[in-house]
DNA sequence: CTGAAAGCGCTTACAG
DNA sequence: CTGAAAGCGCTTACAG
């Protein structure tokens, strides 16, 4: 029996090996790493005294030398622009989630929405060892992915790169947006504003929730005045509030407003309420992302909600697709479910329909 | 010059190691392993020859093979409860920011609140070579944390375990409380509850919180009825919604409620709202954590507001500090900074004052 | 069913 | 200023 350089007894605190292990069940360390992995042929005797031996040492292998070796490290990195968005923190926890369910740990960035960041993320975050990645990206092109040397399992999410060279999860944006748009003229607004647009590539989620409002408003018969479009470079509280502000200052304000996100919509109704202006009788509003303040807000914010769960679990999926034998596979794009959450700030506060009650959970006993 | 086994022309692409590169600036390993490093004495022209074959190999050293060697990962570990309330992804935000700023990656494990995770949690998540980890407890004991053998730097955040083995930062939430329920005071109102009270042992938030109340009801020559402590298991805006209903409906309804978070009180906001009690002529409402959605409510929310960024910085220097020189140096309790922010959920909305005004933005040129 | 050897790609002493 | 050797703790072939 070996002594391991390593041993326990000198000096400060170390952690056990393999080595150490083996040496107190009298096995080699291959044996120990047998059981630890758990290999199916090893005898119950050998296993019952590796096991304990691992007991008494408290032994807990070393994820380091493990992913030397096998190339496998159980981490897959997440980038959002930013995590203190609630639509980013809740597909932040829902991936968090399904990865767990795979045994991997999540290593978060945050891209600040740079397009320099984000391409250092698609490029491996900070170089550390992982085994996929799960990219938001907001400024992200089809040039920049083509440039990408690393060839780590790398899924995209929430913004569609036309036959890219990575898998893809997301939701049709400009059929959600046209949805929107359509329940804004079936509640009889002609005057329906979109804000959040933005001065960015076609094929951006901006792009699309706008061309969505396009296509609703004409084939309803309703102009798409350039008056009506206004753009947001943020998509947060504040810009929803400044851009509502604007809008009500122009000549001929809008009855409706399609806000490209919930925060947008929230910060609208800030606007609006500071000015007296009721929702939804003079204006309705609408969001999108169904974040759960939406949810509470007075009025609550009809929206259209992407089904975070699916995002992320699809995504994850994905990484563990590449990751096993179907590594070679084409790319994939796959869509995700939305759909559309009618509430007060596009119809009044008289009820609440059932497919809102989910939501509303203890809101709704009245 | 050796010719490594694993060269970058046979076979399926694998990433270049210090061995290719050596070989063709025709240099050592170790000289290479110099340069990246940053070690100084290295002549500048072999330095420039290493800098050229690393730029056309592309080479990116390798994490798993250098945290094996050097047992240092430039990871350390967040641990929150939820990261979908936003008092936690804004802390991490915070969190992955400041760590960013020491070369650190951060790797995010959920609890869910349970104990289990939590002690899971602060025995090293999912085993992974990490550098620190920064744990927001919800439950965790101080008996938990006496059992762990793990020996990785450890920063508490959040909570308060007296003469607890691990570094700690926190904001003096006893006195923070008191200040808010004071305020509730000095406007006049008379009923005033607490929202958010829960089955746990002292020294916890809710406990913590709960006494500043009782004392600043005290001193002020308030009676503390017990009817008028609303327990809330969870702190999320369904909770704060049913809570006070359930405070509504009781004889003696209330005239202010001090809620022990943000979203309790948002959730508050919603069921007055609902039930077209005025905030805050009938009931003043008052929340704790300045969440950005108590910006946007309506009314705004009047709330106490810890320094998340300070939090943030605080605990990753706490673990720098640990994995410097001073690894042996007591337990630090380190207290952030907090103050109470006065909106209109608490004094009408004739107008915001000066130390609201940064946080209002475009909101306040009216 | 179990073992001895090799090696993943680095960094840490130690020589020169 | 640069190099040759050893080894961090595992897993992967390969033997028996």
């Amino acid at each position: 029996v070996e002594t391991p350089t390593n041993s326990p007894t000198d000096g400060p605190f170390r952690r056990p090996t393999l080595r150490h292990v083996a040496d107190r069940a009298n096995v080699s360390i291959k044996t120990v790493s047998n059981v630890v992995n758990g290999y199916q042929f090893v005898s119950s005797a050998t296993r019952s005294r590796v096991e304990q031996a691992i007991a008494e040492l408290g032994y807990r292998p070393n994820m380091a030398a493990r992913s030397l070796r096998s190339g496998r490290s159980n981490v897959v990195a997440l980038a959002v622009p930013f995590l203190d968005m609630p639509y980013f923190a809740e597909i932040a926890q829902h991936i968090v989630q399904a990865a767990a369910e795979h045994g991997w740990t999540v290593l978060i960035d945050q891209t600040d929405g740079s397009n320099e960041r984000e391409r250092l993320a698609v490029e491996g975050i900070r170089e550390h060892l992982i085994d996929g990645m799960i990219v938001s990206p907001l400024t992200l092109t089809a040039e920049d992915l083509a440039q990408r040397v690393d060839t780590t399992p790398l899924v995209l999410l929430g913004e569609r790169i036309h036959h890219g060279p990575t898998d893809h999860v997301l939701i049709d944006n400009v059929a959600a947006a046209r949805e929107a748009t359509l329940h804004l003229v079936a509640i009889g607004r002609k005057r329906i504003a979109a804000i959040g647009a933005q001065h960015v590539d076609p094929g951006f989620t901006a792009q699309l929730r706008l061309q969505g409002w396009r296509e609703a408003l004409s084939e309803s018969g309703l102009p798409t005045d350039p008056d009506q479009i206004a753009p947001a470079d943020a998509w947060r509280r504040a810009d929803g509030a400044t851009v509502m502000a604007r809008l009500l200052d122009a000549p001929q304000a809008p009855d409706a407003v399609f806000c490209f996100n919930d925060l947008l919509a929230l910060g609208a109704l800030r606007e609006l309420h500071r000015r007296g202006i009721r929702v939804p009788d003079d204006i309705a509003v609408l969001g999108f992302d169904d974040i759960e303040d939406g949810r509470f807000s007075t009025p609550t914010l009809t929206t259209v909600a992407p089904d975070k769960a699916a995002i992320a679990r699809i995504a994850v999926d994905l990484v563990a697709h590449r990751l096993g034998d179907e590594a070679d596979s084409p790319p994939q794009e796959v869509f995700a479910p939305y759909r559309l959450i009618e509430r007060e700030s596009t119809r009044g506060r008289e009820s609440e329909s059932g497919e809102t009650a989910q939501f509303i959970e203890t809101l709704d006993p009245s």
